[in-house]
Order: C-alpha cells, then sequence, then structure tokens
DNA sequence: CTGTTAGCGCCTTCAT
DNA sequence: ATGAAGGCGCTAACAG
C-alpha cells in the first residue's frame, strides 16, 4: 500500500505538501499540486483514514445500535441512518443488542473504542438507567432513538405514541365498541408504555369503564397470545389493539385460536403492521411509524450536536399516520 | 481520555507491561497484574482502537455493502451478517448502494480506506466487471452475497436459485397450468437470471412451448407491472411467477388491474416473499430464500478466508424452501 | 519477568 | 509557497 511518502518522493515534494493538497489546507502552486495529483494517481495512494482519524481524534463515523434488528420497524431506522450518514460522509458501525443489556453494553464500549463521533442509540428493553448515566459523561454524543429517556436531557427522536393510540382508540370506540384488549407487551419499553397510556385516554375520552378492558402486559409474546385467545373464547371483547410487528403476530394468531374472525366477529389494529398489507386481506387499519424518517432525523440531530455541542438537547417526536382498513370497518354489535 | 502511560504511571510499570496485561501476550507477575488492572480500572482506562489498529494493520472490523438496503431479504442479511460479526469479535461496517454503481464504489472505497480486514459484498445491479477485477488486485479479501459473480474465483454465498424455479415450475405444471408469465425483473442481476434459467428448465421439463409463456424482463417495475396488466386482460395465461418481492408487489397489482383474482383465476407464486405471509389471504406460495443465514455464512467464508488467505474459493449455494399455500391450489382450466 | 524504543501513517505548528 | 519534525496511542522486537 502506498503512502503518503511514496507520493511525496515520486512528486519530489515534501510529504507535508502532499497532506494540503489531499486536505486543501493551504495554498499549493498550481504546478507542484498538479505533479502531487498525478503521483497520487500513478502510486494508487489511497488515504489512510486510521492514521488520519488518530492524529485528528476524529473518525468521520457513527454508531448505531439497534435492539431488535429483526423487526421490520428497526430494520428500517437502520436504512434511513445508513442514508443519512452517507449523504454527511459519515460511515455506518452497525450493533444490534437483540433487547439484552448486556450485549448492549458491550456494544457500546466496542463503539466508543472505536473513537465513533456519536451513537444513536435504541435501548435494550431492560436497559438500566445507569446506563444513561454513564453516557452522560461520555464526551461522545449520543442520539436517543425510539426508545427515548423520560428526562430530556439527551437529544431523541421517537414517534407521537402517546396521542396516536388516542385517536385510533377514539376511531374504535366511534364505531360502538366499548370492550376492547389492548397487547401492550413488554412496558418497559418507553414506546410500548406511551401507546398504552394513549389507549388508556382513549377509553377515559369515551368515558368508559377501565374494567371492562383487557390489558395484556409482558414480556413473552406467546404467553401473552395464549392469554388473548382464553380470554377473546370467555369474553365478549369486540377489538383487539396490538401495539407492535411482533404483537400483531401474536394477536391475529390468537383470534384464529379463538375462532374468531376479524372483522366479523372482531375488529383489530395495531401499531407498526407489516409491509405491503395493503395487498393482503385483511386489510389492517395501522398506527405507521415513520420509521425511515426517523432514522434521517437522528442523524440530523446527532450532527447538530456536533457542530454545537452545548446547545439544549432537543426531542422530536414524528407523527403517525393512521391508516384506516377493513380489519376495523362494518362492526355492528 | 486516559492512555496507557496514565495507567503505567499509576500502577509504576512501563507501558510495555501494561500492553502485555491487556493483550495477554506474555507472562507478567501476579502482582504486577494486579497492579496494573487496578490502575486501568481506576483510570477508566479504555483502550483506542484506532492506534492499535494502526499498529497492528488489523482492525478487526468487516464491511457490508447491500445493494437495496430496504428490501425484507437484504435487512436479513444485514442481520445475519451483525450477529454473526459481533459472535466473533468483528465490529460492522455498513454501506448501502441503492443498485446504483457510482454510489457502490464510493462506499468500497471508503471502507476500504477505513483498513476493514474483509468486505461483503452484494453487488449494485449495474456494477461494471471492472469491478470485480479491481477488488481481484486488494488484498483485502472479499466474499459476494446473493449477486454472484460467474466465474468462481471469489467466495460466494448465494441461493440455489435455478433448481429452486425449476421446482416452483414443476409443481404448476403438474397442476396443469400451461401457460405462464414471468416476472423476472432485472435480469443484469444474476440471482435473477439464474431463477429465469430455472423458469426455461421448468418448461422445458413439462415440454410445454417456449412461446406460450410471458417473460417480462426490464429495470422498472411500475412498467412491467403495466405490461402484465395488459398481458393478463387480453392472453389465457393462468399462472404468474414473480422474482422477488418488489415484484411480487407489481404482480398482485397487475391481477388485481387486470380484473382477474388469487387462485379463482390465476395462480401465483414467489420467490423471497413477504414476512409474516401466512397470517394473510391469499397465502401466497413462496420460495423462502434463507436470507439470515445467507448473512451467517457469509461471515463465515470471510473468517475462513482471513486465517488461510491462500485457501481455493469456495461458493455456496443455500436450500431455499418451497412453501406451499393457496394461491397455487385449485386449479382447474 | 520487565523496560526501552522504533515506528504504524498522518496532520500541523513552526521555520524558512 | 514549501519543508522539517513532533507527536496521536499503541505493539513488538530487542535488551536486560
Amino acid at each position: 500500500m502506498a503512502t503518503m511518502v511514496d507520493v511525496a518522493r515520486l512528486a519530489g515534494v515534501s510529504i507535508s505538501t502532499v497532506s494540503h493538497v489531499l486536505n486543501g489546507t493551504r495554498n499549493v502552486e498550481k504546478n507542484t499540486r498538479r505533479r502531487v495529483l498525478s503521483a497520487i494517481e500513478q502510486t494508487g495512494y489511497r488515504q489512510d483514514t486510521l492514521a488520519r482519524a488518530l492524529r485528528r481524534s476524529k473518525t468521520d463515523s457513527i454508531g448505531l445500535i439497534v435492539s431488535a434488528a429483526g423487526e421490520p420497524a428497526f430494520a428500517e431506522m437502520v436504512h434511513g441512518v445508513e442514508q443519512a450518514a452517507a449523504d454527511r460522509g459519515l460511515t455506518l458501525l452497525l450493533a444490534n443488542s437483540a433487547e439484552d443489556a448486556d450485549r448492549e453494553q458491550r456494544a457500546i464500549t466496542t463503539l466508543l473504542e472505536r473513537r465513533i463521533d456519536g451513537l444513536i442509540l435504541a435501548r435494550a428493553a431492560n436497559s438500566t438507567p445507569g446506563l444513561m448515566a454513564d453516557l452522560q459523561q461520555e464526551k461522545t454524543p449520543v442520539v436517543l432513538l425510539d426508545r427515548l429517556f423520560p428526562d430530556a436531557s439527551f437529544d431523541q427522536v421517537g414517534a407521537d405514541n402517546r396521542d396516536s393510540m388516542r385517536r385510533l382508540v377514539r376511531h374504535l370506540t366511534a364505531q360502538g365498541h366499548t370492550r376492547a384488549a389492548i397487547i401492550a407487551g413488554d412496558i418497559r419499553v418507553p414506546a410500548l408504555s406511551e401507546r398504552l397510556d394513549g389507549f388508556r385516554d382513549g377509553v377515559r375520552d369515551a368515558r368508559l369503564s377501565d374494567a371492562d378492558q383487557l390489558v395484556l402486559v409482558g414480556r413473552d409474546d406467546s404467553e401473552l397470545q395464549e392469554r388473548l385467545t382464553d380470554a377473546l373464547r370467555t369474553s365478549a371483547y369486540t377489538a383487539v389493539v396490538a401495539c407492535s410487528t411482533p404483537l400483531a403476530v401474536a394477536g391475529l394468531r390468537a383470534i384464529v385460536a379463538a375462532g374468531r374472525r376479524t372483522p366479523d366477529n372482531v375488529s383489530f389494529a395495531t401499531f407498526d403492521g407489516f409491509s405491503n398489507s395493503d395487498l393482503f386481506r385483511p386489510g389492517i387499519t395501522t398506527v405507521r411509524q415513520p420509521a425511515f424518517d426517523m432514522g434521517i432525523a437522528a442523524v440530523g440531530l446527532l450532527a447538530d450536536r456536533l457542530s454545537a455541542p452545548h446547545a439544549n438537547p432537543r426531542t422530536l417526536r414524528l407523527h403517525q399516520a393512521l391508516e384506516l382498513r377493513e380489519s376495523t370497518e362494518d362492526y355492528s354489535r
């Protein structure tokens, strides 16, 4: 591999001149520049980012840790982050915590050792608050994605979960539903607890009784599925709301297992949803998370932070569209 | 940020000793080791991967360039690669070429400048053969993923596309279909041209006429969709086969636009398919690409290559399961 | 068992 | 307009 020394020798200049033409960091005579450029060409010289980063203590790279690389919503966020990073000349280091705090901690350490300029983090469900305190101490800026932190001392990008759920419930109650089951999942995850809060808002808006609603909370999707199956068999719930794609899978399976049908017997709606779901029956009413745009926005916040380290932290809440489909239509008790 | 010098001073040893306890690269007395370890603790020392990599000329990182980060199949490959890399202590640098040769070239340059130990590449559709020749010259090992190269001079991981399609066509012809349309898409993509070859194999197996089949080739999905719509309106094709998820979207839309219905009027099958598609109607017969495992396998090949630079290149073809569903059932002419 | 030292390739101040 | 030279933080001979 050719180095700056090789280029300098071939061009008959000093390595400092080579560096300066490379970075455009001071004037160099037209003619010398030409010689350097052609020497670069001939030697096939390629800058060594490592040495450069070591010297400048800046890597032009950012890290992204997602909590569930397998979920479509996170895959989209990764896509968005990658695009926005590349547009800014930043390289993306990707890691997946798989909802595990230990793996998350290891990923953070690894990325910080690699001296990333900034970190975008969708925290694992069982991530400890202590982690955030530690991160506060680091000089590497952090942007929280999707999995937000209650006190707004970080830059964060999320969705308007609570309000979106409230709108969804309003839609259901407007159709006459009075008893619904919500599969809330692991409410240690802020986005999920926000959605549950929104559900309660909606129930209150419609002056319905909390006791008539079924709230399914827990970490084990298949257990939730069973509980819902039982509930649908024995009680008169007329609507089911799922709070994420995997929970929607559990919900739909429970509906089938209980011998119910959507939308005939039971209305169904979900957050996040399934891709291309408009092509299939039943069409499912979905609150669509703008995951790709959230990824873009996270990089934006991070870039802003890098250029203004002491500005006030910002929390962005992106709007989620409510896509109405047949799974919540034609309800009649 | 504490450095090895700080640790050494605090522990009252030389930096070389610190380095050796850090890397376990030579024996150090139990007692000194303890002192060093505690000094590391106290200073909050963290290894600087950059300096280390510069010195060792080895970064313990790999690059992955996908051609279409938005497609579910590639998202799964990313997931698999990330997991396998993390399991081996490798950091993943991710880039997306978005099927554009220029972006691909830039991504390659960027990653090589970062001195990745190896590269996993799903080439862009319009990637030039010259690129592969250039890559041959690099000392950085390359593993081709999904988008393979005809001459097997690289390590590669793909699927048994041709044979899988042949099996699928056999299933269709066994049901009595004699006229099918295949949406082959951009056959510059090897996986797609292989699938088309398999289609022709299947047609020949059944002693059907090529002229009775409709082969739709092109880069613009919506144009293919229109052509298929017209064909379905005017000709008696009884089956449609799509060669990727986006092409399946086009195919299903065309079927609807032509006023046909699956499976009543027309059978339908696709490669790659939709996630959780078992939950929806019509259930679609799908050749499922083992994308996650392909990602895992690619890292495996790369790791092997790193430890045995001069071994013969290997091409892995993973088996794709044929999932039969109702979209190809109950056909009667 | 431990220490000294020469770079890895680059940027950047200080001279000229 | 250009060069010389000192590190960035670390590993790996080479010495003791």
